[in-house]
DNA sequence: TATGAATGAGGCTTCATTCAT
DNA sequence: AATGAATGAAGCCTCATTCAT
């Protein structure tokens, strides 16, 4: 029947524009910093009116976290392409290319993360996102483990390498960030190779004095 | 005379009554974060009034500037502490210590400077805070460049050895404040341990394969 | 022929979803009070689109006054059926009963009503309104004019007693409805026998000193 | 000193300009309805800035709930003018003289009641009104409770005889409130006496057939 | 006729900064 | 120098109403 479809493209054309606010959200958040950028501001960069955008989203902090949960799902995406049986170093280099790829999103999302928490806004997002992160986190877990138990790994809980390599991502999206200390490094690639190089190593037996 | 001595010990209860507003401007960022102080809770907290702030600095953003500064310099504090005679251990070790000591302190601070950086506000506070930070770098490079020479770290540019603790230590702090990176971990001091052996080797000669 | 029938039939269920829509509206305001309740919400309520409402009724107000209307309409026919036969203790006794039974309902109306005339809302409804209450209140008046020239009732304009009964009735309604006055009767439907008898009474013949 | 001077003048003027906003806000209020009626709207009539308000009051709410508190103050003046020595007589004049003078201001404060209570907003200051009300109430309540132990009035629970009095006196604001009732009523104040003898006489000893 | 996405005016509130005393 | 009342720009969010399908 053509209710049903038209039922439907209008389904879709919804989905798709809140796929637009969310996309001109997130630009201009990058661009100016989230704090600059107001609700009228994104619906200004969409052609909409701003009304419109409280009929996808209740709040602000809703569209906070719909990016957020975004981002973890693309790093979902990524452990799931690489799958267990991949060796760990290639697992560690995706993980630090998808960290290290797009700095200020990144950042912004730790920001954001940060500012959502202590405002304590929209709970059941934050629940959301932070089930995802668990997921993706139980699944390097058992790939941690198997790679112990194969004598690869130093034996410490799995978290400590998990933890170490997100230290290690997190400080250098911080590093790409800054001003300050990218006046200090002429070849960035290489650095960033000589960094990758760490982090691939850092948890590996033998390498501990301990 | 006496209108001397009056005069030095105002200019004394006036510097005095500048760190009392950087102190209470500290302690509320930490307690409740930058955006949720105002200025008149500053003025509160130390018992004065609003306009004596703007008596003391022109605007919020130099407060922020200047108590970036204040950690800075305390860094600083630290690594003149430990001279260029000592080991390249000691100094990792005092860096990280100091670093991961207050974590929210320096993500308040880390927080601030992008906002600022942002804002384009104070550049000359800026430009001090730069000129600190780049005079620590400097120290550093040094003692960097002399283990390299004496064989200790790989021969890459010191700023790879200076840049990756950094990272480090960012993401170090960075997990400790994240709450949901903390519910991973049981024992924390140990995994602060095997984190800052990672960082104490991580340059070392021989331990990378390129 | 099938036509007409069809169209009686769509016309029918035109009032009826018109009526829907009203019960449902009267139903949320008395709930949530008319400011909190939004057209949307009334047409979840029925399981209409918003716009549909549109198609019934131009506006908000309208809603109001016609809900008014409906309301004046019942009491309209607690009047007829009392007759004009009856005896002015029955009529005061099923007066104040209805105004009494649904507080809430009569509080509305007048809230509505106050509102409805300051924004000079769709004066043609407010004038039915009032066309409705005149009549009612002629067929008043000509009962209590019988009371008076049977000298029940003490000679003064008509209009006298019937605007004490309403004022009463009012009264009774805005106590009954006080969080702070109710907590002051224990025994509500004793003082409500107690109000009735004296809105009985009020205007007999004898009962004045004038 | 010049000093102490100086800080009295400055509360002085700061309780005045209180109360010039909460005199504007009441007079707009009655004029247009607190709907009506925007926060910066005050501010212009009163000729300051909008954020001026928000320094003598944290919310219109409490605006609200403070020209409330005043209209009751108001009101326990009355009563410790009467005094416990007078009759009842006088008493009850004076109460419905009080509540019909402003006919207007009685029901704004009982509209905004319902909608403080309603949005459960600054309950301290509800709780306030409520401490003054019950304190008038019990007032009131010994005075009556002599007349019935002299025999003046009929002997039944105090509250009766008051609340009989407040419905009345409601009703009677409800009416010159209503543009439609008003225009059944050719002489005013013949029926204001009309209802006022009502409402001396109501709950005396003799009237009731009970 | 029914729908519901889109609109945008308008309200409340916050707070860094100014300035007269 | 110290004060704190005053300011007003700016932000978030609501919701009655419109209109294209």
């Amino acid at each position: 029947m053509a209710d049903l479809e038209k039922a439907a493209r209008k389904a879709r054309e919804f989905r798709q524009r809140e796929r637009q606010i969310l996309d001109a959200a997130q630009e201009l958040f990058l661009e100016q910093g989230e704090d600059r950028v107001t609700v009228e501001m994104i619906a200004e960069h969409v052609g909409i009116g701003k009304g419109t955008i409280y009929k996808h989203f209740e709040t602000k902090n809703e569209i906070y976290l719909l990016l957020m949960i975004r981002y973890e799902e693309d790093l979902e995406t990524v452990f799931s392409e690489i799958g267990e049986s991949d060796d760990k170093e290639k697992l560690a280099r995706e993980y630090f290319r998808f960290r290290i790829a797009d700095p200020g999103r990144y950042q912004l999302f730790d920001r954001l993360e940060n500012k959502v928490i202590k405002d304590q806004a929209v709970p059941e997002l934050v629940e959301k996102l932070h089930a995802i992160r668990a997921s993706n986190f139980d699944r390097l877990r058992h790939i941690i483990q198997r790679r112990i138990e194969e004598g690869v790994l130093e034996d410490v809980p799995p978290a400590y390498h998990i933890c170490s390599a997100w230290a290690l991502a997190h400080g250098a999206v911080g590093l790409m960030q800054s001003p300050f200390y990218q006046k200090l490094i002429e070849d960035k690639e290489d650095f960033l190779d000589f960094l990758i190089g760490i982090g691939i190593r850092m948890g590996n037996k033998g390498q501990s004095g301990r």
